[in-house]
DNA sequence: TTCTATGCAAAATCTTTGCAATTAG
DNA sequence: CTAATTGCAAAGATTTTGCATAGAA
């Protein structure tokens, strides 16, 4: 699969028949940069350094809305009052988050020991499970130093 | 230790140098009584449903967040919207939670292959780990049915 | 009496909606 | 031309704060 994630996103959303708007594409391009999970607010303020299309908040939650509807982006919830959001990965590079509780600071890992755990754990609980998110707190290496 | 949840965090309480007020304790009563995380407004509802004292919402966040600094009970961000609120046992009774997102239902359950995966995995990461939460998704028996 | 606890109402945030104007196909 | 997209402003929802009063020690 060569296609990146924007190219995947955009053809699903027409698939979907969405039209092609510029806020979207904008809000989609730099989703596709992001390494992790990000605030609707981080994403509006990027765009405007970046010098990209100036694109209004009700555009970039309806346009997260419609991704996370398509599966093209999740939601994360890391127990800091913002939802945030990042791209799906097409090549199951499938992680889950480290936030620094002192500084913000969200940075994604893996492991997969952890993964097989969960998959263990699935099957005996009495929950049909669908997803799983993992966060573990703590101080970052700047912030605890 | 005999000493139950309301009583420590009483004390602990009065050690840091608080008074004691009818809501604070009426919302410590509550929380004893929870299986599971709540949300503030759960809280303020269930308080009124007993026909306990009336407390204002205000207060229930005011008190919810003096608990939290003196570690007695937790916020659990479950995707929701809503934090929740939950105790901290004292007697290491830690647990995660399952949600349904079909009908948001929230429940509780604990696994010690996880835990012991979260703890190996926490060495490794650069992160100076001092909590974790996990989270699974699905749909719950009524649900799926 | 003195300092904390509480309620009420207003404020602050984050997110969603209604509506009119714009734009893609 | 028709329907989706977008911006703006207003509305919603949750949580926080200011202030005056009530209450504990």
């Amino acid at each position: 699969m060569s296609q990146t994630w924007s190219e995947h996103a955009e053809a699903t959303l027409t698939a979907a028949g969405h039209k092609r708007g510029g806020a979207r594409r904008a809000v989609i391009e730099l989703l596709a940069r992001q390494e992790c999970a990000r605030t609707a607010q981080e994403i509006e303020d990027a765009l405007r350094q970046q010098g990209a299309r100036r694109v209004s908040r009700a555009s970039i939650y309806r346009v997260l809305d419609e991704l996370e509807q398509l599966r093209l982006v999740q939601r994360v919830e890391i127990g800091q009052a913002m939802v945030r959001y990042e791209r799906v990965s097409q090549h199951a590079e499938h992680h889950h988050h480290l936030v620094c509780d002192e500084c913000g600071t969200v940075m994604p890992f893996s492991d997969p020991a952890l993964e097989r755990a969960i998959q263990v754990l699935s099957r005996r609980v009495p929950l049909n499970v669908s997803d799983h998110e993992i966060v573990l707190h703590g101080a970052c290496r700047d912030c605890a130093a």
